[in-house]
DNA sequence: TCTCGTTCTTGGACAGCGTTACATGATCTC
DNA sequence: GAGATCATGTAACGCTGTCCAAGAACGAGA
């Protein structure tokens, strides 16, 4: 009755709908109308569910078309891509990065960037490093996105920044004020992004006439 | 009998001992000699014990000096002292990653970031900013590095990007065979962060006269 | 049709986790 | 010495992942 793929889809939309945290063997069982052993028997442990949901989540993420007129544009635009998508999928994303498997969720959007990687000239163990050096950018933006919403007010990094004023005289009291202000965090990873892609990609002048 | 700075001493030691996992309260409490109780009357919930142990750890953190000749100099050295003492202490950084306390964990480090931008002449909202970007980075390529020696291999980014080789015609050879080997990360982190900060801070070339 | 073997499902248990209500002992104050 | 506050211990509750042994369905061979 109860065959696998039922199982990840339901699993999938239960973490979708309540949080990542919803998923637990006995949870899903009920939503399925079924013992927790069946789950055991279809699907395996509980790594092995959250692995096989990360991954068949993965595999709908990578749909999306790329666009970008130059080769580095493109390399950027699957950069925005694995940061958006996984943004609209936060609680999947959060379940991904608790289980360490957040390459598995980004896998076929990874595989693109090299692709796009490679219309640019960038190849080998560059490619790979380039590749690297991009999707630990965007995770490490997504770990401060996903936490913000999550996390209790007294860990926030506006408050733990903030919470001092008197013991560091040595800080202007404009940055002191900035840092106790949220920050446009999408601004902010537009132009990391930016920074780090330049570093890597060289600009392809001969495809855009305007530089 | 039982302080409240014992009770943290001996949680840091049990995590940098045996890793993140093994706090437990009874775990904790065994090691002390003491009921589990006793934990939750001197430092209070779970939370809240984590966070006391990652604010206390992070306050440790923060003795190591700064070097550097130039103002951009001593930006760097701030991150990469984040990212050598977090790599050093990385069952205390797991712990406070699994919070989502890394901010407190780096908290002291982060302002001493902040002065170093400061005479930089990165101010404000700017330095802010700034902050934001570099630490996302430092801590994407901590999660990345922490990930490395806990995954299984099933999990690896190495395996799961390698683990296709049929079905993706258009990526060159060389690059595929690249990505199935693992990276120099610090290599990489060296440089992707040098691309950030360059974007960041302003060349100070009054302050280097080889340039 | 009856039976055997495989596939599938189940209920119930186990050990571990964080947490709490309650009782006990110790220590200090009046 | 009586009472209040502090400090600790006992025992439980509800939750988690996991597994074992036993039963139900079902397809095929005699």
């Amino acid at each position: 009755m109860a065959t696998c793929d039922e199982i990840l889809d339901r699993a999938l939309a239960l973490v979708e709908a309540e949080g990542a945290e919803a998923l637990t063997m006995r949870r899903l069982a009920g939503e399925l109308g079924v013992a927790t052993t069946t789950i055991y028997w279809h699907v395996g442990n509980r790594d092995d569910l959250v692995t096989a949901v990360v991954r068949r989540h993965g595999e709908q993420m990578a749909r999306t078309p790329v666009n970008g007129a130059t080769a580095r544009d493109r390399v950027l635009d699957v950069a925005r891509l694995i940061w958006r998508t996984s943004l609209e999928h936060r609680e999947v994303t959060r379940l991904a990065a608790a289980h360490g498997a957040s390459t598995l969720q980004a896998r076929e959007l990874e595989l693109a960037m090299a692709r796009e990687l490679q219309t640019a000239g960038v190849v080998g163990t560059a490619a790979r490093d380039a590749m690297r050096a991009i999707t630990a950018c965007v995770g490490g933006f997504l770990v401060v996105a996903l936490r913000n919403d999550q996390t209790p007010e007294a860990l926030r990094r506006t408050t733990v920044l903030a919470d001092h004023n008197a013991d560091d005289g040595d800080l202007n009291p404009t940055t002191r004020a900035a840092l106790a202000e949220p920050a446009d965090l999408p601004a902010v990873f537009e132009s990391t992004l930016q920074a780090v892609v330049e570093s890597i990609v060289p600009a392809d002048l001969s495809a855009n006439a305007y530089l």
